[in-house]
DNA sequence: GTATTTGTTCTATAAACGCCGAACAATGAT
DNA sequence: ATCATTGTTCGGCGTTTATAGAACAAATAC
């Protein structure tokens, strides 16, 4: 396909993080791939939008440093950057993750 | 003045938290109201905005549970809620807080 | 009473956002 | 070459957001 571009360590913003760890969508995704603890092509994890609304949401997450994502054929593979976030932000995506799974937890539904 | 609506812990949303920190100027507010450690009318914390978008703010930070507001006088007292998210949250706002001000310490500009 | 202080609410505006479908691109399979 | 798979990009739509100024409300000071 294409190849993409990401941030390096000190272009990545705290607000750009917090922002798109903001969305539901993006949140769970990103739940996910943290749960998966390997690289994962998109559709390999459901999400309740439509492929081009997803193909943004991972966009948004790209640009904010989230997630590295490289393309093997037609899928595009998607990792956590989650040692080069703990750099910089040490702890952060940790509680936020652990924030998500006790919240998920809580409420059982959806 | 009048008083204010505030939610209650289990009405308090991950996401809502996230995107209200993933505002920069709520951000600082909420920085500098950490770093005092006491209820701080909105007009001692100075700010880049009008008053009125300041209002609008407040009223973001309130209604995801992160401060609490009480009107004393013409004057109107905000607090961080930082008990009661540390319980629903665990070391969530600790690390937002943290990277904050790590990030603030590495780019001395602005 | 009037004036001052402090903040809210209203209205408006411009930008950003989330969403989708359609078209497109690139690879892999038949 | 044709088809299927996997995503991206584009155009558009409706909603939300951040912003500010003007008007308003309530308490305090004079």
């Amino acid at each position: 396909m294409k190849q993409y571009q990401h941030p390096t360590i000190d272009q990545i913003t705290l607000t750009g993080v917090l922002h798109a760890l903001s969305d539901p969508v993006r949140l769970n995704f990103v739940q996910c791939l943290a749960n998966l603890m390997c690289e994962q092509p998109c559709g390999s994890i459901p999400t309740p939008v439509a492929k081009s609304t997803m193909s943004h949401h991972l966009r948004v997450l790209r640009e904010a440093g989230i997630v590295y994502i490289r393309t093997e054929g037609t899928q595009s593979l998607t990792s956590l950057r989650l040692d080069e976030l703990s750099t910089k932000f040490p702890g952060l995506l940790e509680s936020v993750l652990k924030a998500a799974l006790e919240e998920s937890a809580a409420d059982p539904a959806k």
